[in-house]
DNA sequence: TGACAAACGGCAGATATCTGCTTATAATCC
DNA sequence: GGATTATAAGCAGATATCTGCCGTTTGTCA
């Protein structure tokens, strides 16, 4: 799909959107499936039949550095009786990504590309 | 499908052929994947679609005393990047019962049931 | 012999992440 | 403007265990 390095996909925008509305719930970190479940409520399905897609976003976005992650102790996950998480922040890089992305919209300006800050790795 | 106590049934044997053939090759344990792999293999397939079927074997089998288990360290399998597994040893109660289970067909027997030995908790 | 109940088999899906392969799409180059 | 090429999306499956549900089989009892 190639694109201009510091856009958005919509996939992306998702992600930062569903990150940082837990971040404000009080959620230190979030993890893949999590967000997948949340995505699919709000976009009602639809995006994300397949989750290789989502797991890629994952991971470009944080060689992007927009995110951060670290493994959940092993420990903690095998209490609970489950695979690991791979637990992530958005980092202040990703914030600013999206309320770039978002500004457009909020003005009710006209569909051009949301021209997000910098994000070079 | 309600059995007599002591009797084996033809999963319950093929875990028990798989797990002994692999200790006598100098394996310490088993994991369930890997005796679904082992008996896709030489029971050709068909055998094992559902791999449900083969877990509730396992815990029967543990709760019977034919096997023993123990979970995985997780931080071992975190190293390797994959789930944690459960290992399994055959005990002699399990190695009795498989003997027994197997006695008759190598007298060229009539198809008589295979009487195991006592496999009371 | 026929009814009943206990136990097993298969199907499907949850949990979580990741990779390989093919197809579609967008940016860039000429 | 059309060809080239990089990149993302979708599909499928590996890894490992476990649970719920439904249908079927089998042993036992009347």
């Amino acid at each position: 799909m190639r694109r201009k390095p510091g856009q958005l996909l919509p996939i992306e925008l998702s992600i930062l959107d569903a990150g940082i509305e837990l971040a404000v719930r009080g959620a230190r970190h979030f993890h893949g499936f999590l967000i997948a479940r949340e995505i699919k409520e709000r976009e009602d399905a639809r995006l994300l039949t397949a989750h290789g897609t989502l797991y890629r976003a994952l991971d470009r976005m944080e060689k992007a550095g927009l995110l951060e992650s670290e493994w959940e102790d092993p420990m903690l996950a095998a209490g609970e009786g489950r695979p690991r998480r791979r637990l992530y922040r958005v980092t202040a890089a990703g914030e600013a990504a999206r309320a770039a992305a978002r500004a457009p919209e909020r003005r009710g300006a006209t569909q051009r590309r949301p021209q997000a800050g910098p994000v070079t790795p």
